[in-house]
Formats: C-alpha cells, structure tokens, sequence
DNA sequence: TAAGGTACTGACATGAAAGTTAGTGCCGAT
DNA sequence: ATCGGCACTAACTTTCATGTCAGTACCTTA
C-alpha cells in the first residue's frame, strides 16, 4: 500500500530511509539509539558541547537543574554509543574533558536546528496560540 | 565567560539561539516543547504523519508496537500543542483524519534528517564500533 | 450467532527514568 | 580546623511515562 503525499499542504515530504509499507518496526535498533539521543538530558548535553570541549562543571552549570547522576549516567551513555569521548587529566583538582566525537558532531548537527526551532516557538505552544 | 570553538574538528558549531552564558534555563518552556516532540512515540508519530493524512488505524499500523492508550494520548498533546489536526468524519463505520499543521510540517522536516540519521548509524552504535 | 473492524476511554499496574542523599579523596583558601 | 570545589559512585526512593486490560457502540462479514 502506497500512502499518498500531503494534499493540503502541497509539500513533499520525503523520507529517505528504507521502510516496508512505511512501518517503523519495532524492534529496530534505531528506536534504542532515538532513546538514547532523545533523552531528557541527552539533547542538552550534545547541545552544549556543540560548543566545543566542556567540563563536568561546565555542563553541570549549562544543563541546569541536571543532578550530578544524571550527568554521570548521561555521559556514560552518550560515550558507549561513541559519540562523545571522555579525557580525565592525572591533575589535582582533578580535570575531566568531553568533547564530541565525529559522529557526535554529525549528530548535533542535526540536534541544533531542532532546539532552536523549539526555542522559538516554545511560547506560541505552550500559551496554546497559532 | 565565553565557550571556546571546538578546537579538534575545526567545525564551527554555532548556536543559533540566544543562551546567556549558555546555559539552558530549568524553567524554560522549550524544555516542555522538546520532551513533548522527543517522546517516544511523539517522532514517530510526526514522522509517519510527515508523508501526509493518515488514518488511526494507519498510524496504529505504522508505530509498531504503539497501544491504542499511547497513540491517543500522544495525539492529544500534538493536538494540543498545534502540531496535529484531528478531523472525524460522521460516517459508519468511523473514520478519522490526523494531518500535520503548517507548524507540525515545519517540524516534522527538521524531525526526518534525524530520524534518518539514526537509521544508518544505529547498527555501528548498539555494536559499539567507531 | 459470533467474530472482527472502527476509534476510542478509563481504571489499574508496572517499570524505567529521574531525584535524593550520602560518601570518597585530595587540595587550597578562610 | 573546617569549608568548599573537583569529579565522581552507590544506595535508596519517588514519580511519571508507558503498558495492560476491559469496555463502548455501531456495522459488516462469515
């Protein structure tokens, strides 16, 4: 079954990835890695490193109201799915740097037009407007 | 304090949205926006609306896995947040329309780079490959 | 006559995500 | 001498998103 374009609005939306009658299947690991990146915590965290190399402090104090926890296990996360690569320096006080791997950077790329899109149109949203 | 460029890529990675000292404000209505349209359901839903009207029983279909509860409710808050349209038509048996609004398309098109995205890199991610 | 499709709603249950609190070891500053 | 910063970890608790199950009302097909 073939499903037809948008008629209203005259735009074609394509997507250009491989999908059997347009089904998302279930168990495909890309949900994982949608979760991953999606997170509460995940998208601000890839957003501030975008930035370039951060601290634990700096994206502690960016992502704010994150508990220290939920910064670690982030982290963790985000450095398992190879998107982010973890520098702790032998120095005291101890320094730790994140910084984006390549394919982290691909990603936030993709991440930035997204926030900014919910930045701007945060306020119409949620005051319920048009 | 100003946040260094990333250093290692030469990529500049500029945030297009006023941060101050960038960081993410905790009571910032964008946080509700974002945890909307990164629920777990709420990207595939736009994203199977994205190729145009669709059916409940189409959208059922095609997030596979969804329950008829989680597909109710995630139409809802899009509804709400003006991303989705809900069209019901007087006919037996029933039949009812979901398409996008203009500022669900617009998102929608910053949704499906994403989403593709992670279909090509989630196999290499869940293996933990480089 | 019974089963199944259509588009839902509501009560209840569960489990994963997130929050809370405390503790680590070393140092510099008050 | 004790406080705070640094970068964490571990145990425990809570909250909320999500899942499960049942029911609605009408019609068609077997």
């Amino acid at each position: 079954m073939k499903v037809s374009a948008d008629t209203r609005t005259g735009h074609a939306a394509p997507l250009p990835v491989a999908l059997a009658d347009g089904v998302f299947p279930a168990g495909c690991p890309s949900r994982t890695v949608l979760d991953h990146i999606t997170s509460k915590w995940g998208v601000l965290i890839l957003l501030a490193l975008s930035e370039g190399e951060q601290r634990w402090s700096d994206l502690r104090r960016r992502a704010e109201g994150i508990s220290e926890k939920m910064l670690a296990q982030t982290l963790k996360t985000l450095e398992r799915d190879g998107l982010v690569t973890r520098t702790a320096q032998p120095v005291i006080p101890p320094r730790v740097d994140y910084r984006l791997t390549e394919r982290g950077y691909e990603l936030s790329a993709l991440l930035v037009p997204l926030v900014a899109w919910a930045f701007e149109n945060a306020d119409d949203i949620v005051n319920g407007q048009r």
